[in-house]
DNA sequence: GATGAATGAGGCTTCATTCAT
DNA sequence: GATGAATGAAGCCTCATTCAT
């Protein structure tokens, strides 16, 4: 049972939050957390009795905190999307800086965020929410403005190739860290980084060919859009 | 219900197959295609039920066919591999034609691979077969000769960094392949062969980066090994 | 476990049911039989393992013969509208004999019905079933007009009071045959008879009070209406 | 949210009540008339936090109050039969009146307690309290006799059949008012009072049939007698 | 004393697999 | 050999009841 990130994790405070017991907002956060590592190691569709039994909680408790699957995966997704925000904007910090070089900066963005897992948590691709949902919508337009920033330093600076833009980046990172079942997490967890950079190596300047398509933001991946 | 390969797919004639009659011939046939699209469609957790009914059989003729899931993901395995290999041979003959550049032979089989869907179904990583069943295993050691030797070409052309394996190209073919849940299928299609593009473009000499790791090969990803 | 109703019953031969094997076709009327005992002892909210389990079947083939609660109470409706129905021809047929008491056949009959539960099950006033279904529906209105008829042999001998309609005999039947929770059945059967008789007594011609309302008829306990 | 009744009602004052805080009866008692209310809405199965949630209080208070589902139906049926009771004294006095009429006053009697859906509560015949309870059976008792007195001055006044007795009375006025599930309440209650007074016709003297088993009493009711 | 939170048992439903025709 | 039907285990969720603040 792996933790994927070692940082202590803020609970998302959302406005509605009412009094929470200290020890039901531990629970909470617990819930939360278990979810993730499930997430990460058997995929969307964990039985939310096995997240409860590694939250060393009730399956009622955790059906207390979250009606259905939905909001546990939103509370997820808001807590992932927040954690790969501070690493954006740690990144674009470091773009900043007088000897930062933007691309370096946009490179260990992803690898910050494959080693945490959170590409593979993503659930801005899921089934799961609430495409419409407002606190989904402004983390996701937050990140946007992070990342998209962070790649538009790294394009000024002639060291990423024109023809793409965050959702590219972002498909490439959820898809490459997606376990794979059958073999082992600690397994691929040594080859994501290889192949992630094999796709950031692709996606420098000058542009090695001529993409298909066109490229991709977030909102390509909005169902309903 | 879309068909992933339009050409007639010949069964995989296993040495102990014993003798059947032209029906149960091709009922069983039918089940592996219908098994096969319904993994495209639906994810390997499909409903056997769901297969069934798609070839169009009853439930208990896929059973008498296949004794469980995992007998009928090794068929489909079977399969995809050998439809694999055929293309990999057809871009070795292109890569060794007097004009070939061996490159673009790679990059027009990873393309084809995806576009059939071969990549997303390649059970080589699945939890649900026998790592050491030996048709998969033969099936697997062919392809891997095919896909090296074509790799093999290109890196010898100074077209392809040194530092990969077909480990590596497989894997990026197969995460970038899988179906993104939530999200049309048609709409990833739109972006897949664009990501595929981009790893490709990482995969060209010269190297743009030390990469961390080793090359991946498919002994990699063989469980207990 | 009792069985209420004696006679053997047969099965509500719908026009799609396809080619039922002998065993599934015996299954299924046991369960319609099991659900029919169960809703008489327990209430509309037996659990439907329990039915399964009088009926001697698994809970899972239960749900394949009827994919939820209220597609098995509607056959069990149908089953027992079918069987009132033929109480009331019955009965009608009494009426119309040479030496019959319209009014004695229409005590009989509302006697009859009680006797076989079939009053507390009638499921017109169901929550679980649609009330547009055109099997249910179609039932009904055979069954109103034979009931309709009974009473108007009744009232034109002047033997029924003029102000009440079919509903209002059915609603109490229905209600008056209801089991008490907490009392033997067996216990609340001695009397369910008797205070049937005070009801029908009071609906004799002539009638000795101005009732309120209007006449009922099973119109008034449709949905939507 | 309809309270059935609306005059204050009088907590029902045990011998062995200690001493209340002020609040903490008022929660006592808002907690009964919620119980009450909630019962008659949505039947005798109503959860326990729905209840908690109507009186305004934590579901902890409830069981505080209540150690379980039964000790709340124990006092909501002392509540009940205290106001039944009532009602029979004031019919008791119309009928006792100088120009009473006894079954008149019977009569307004059972509609009074239909009108307050009184009937429908009447646990005396409920699975959830003990049929031994001292309380319970003193009000019953209480209200034993006042019905049959009541009963006996119509009987007295020629204007009751011989045959019947207050059970009688009381099954028939719970039976027709329980609420039909799937019909609208006030749909239903449309009728109720029509069909009461059907049976009531049914009771007048002279008989008009010869009705099966005996005379009905509150014991007979009672388990295990 | 009052409260919100936690719990486990149990009902509903699905699905892989086995059985009878 | 092929089929539809039967089964039980397991997941989801609710609710009566208990616990900690």
């Amino acid at each position: 049972m792996t933790t994927a990130a070692t940082e202590p994790v803020r609970p998302v405070e959302t406005a509605r939050a009412p009094k929470l017991r200290a020890d039901a907002t531990r629970n909470r956060e617990r819930i939360v957390l278990a979810a993730r590592d499930a997430f990460v190691e058997h995929g969307a569709d964990v039985p939310l009795d096995e997240i409860a039994k590694r939250a060393g909680v009730g399956n009622a408790t955790l059906y207390r905190n979250f009606p259905d699957r939905s909001a546990l995966v939103r509370e997820v997704a808001l807590l992932v999307k927040s954690r790969i925000l501070a690493l954006a904007e740690t990144a674009t910090a470091e773009a900043d800086a007088p000897d930062g070089v933007p691309f370096d900066a946009l490179q260990r963005f992803a690898h910050a965020t494959v080693a945490e897992k959170l590409g593979a948590l993503c659930p801005m691709f899921s089934s799961h929410v609430d495409p419409f949902d407002p606190d989904l919508t402004e983390a996701r337009v937050r990140l946007t403005a992070a990342v998209s920033g962070l790649m538009e330093r790294a394009r000024a600076a002639g060291e990423l190739r024109a023809d793409v833009d965050h959702g590219d980046l972002f498909i490439a990172i959820s898809q490459l860290t997606r376990p794979l079942p059958g073999t082992s997490c600690q397994l691929l967890d040594d080859f994501v980084h290889r192949h992630l950079q094999l796709f950031l190596d692709g996606l420098r300047a000058p542009a090695r060919s001529v993409l298909p398509g066109r490229a991709a933001t977030f909102e390509d991946f909005q169902p309903h859009h």
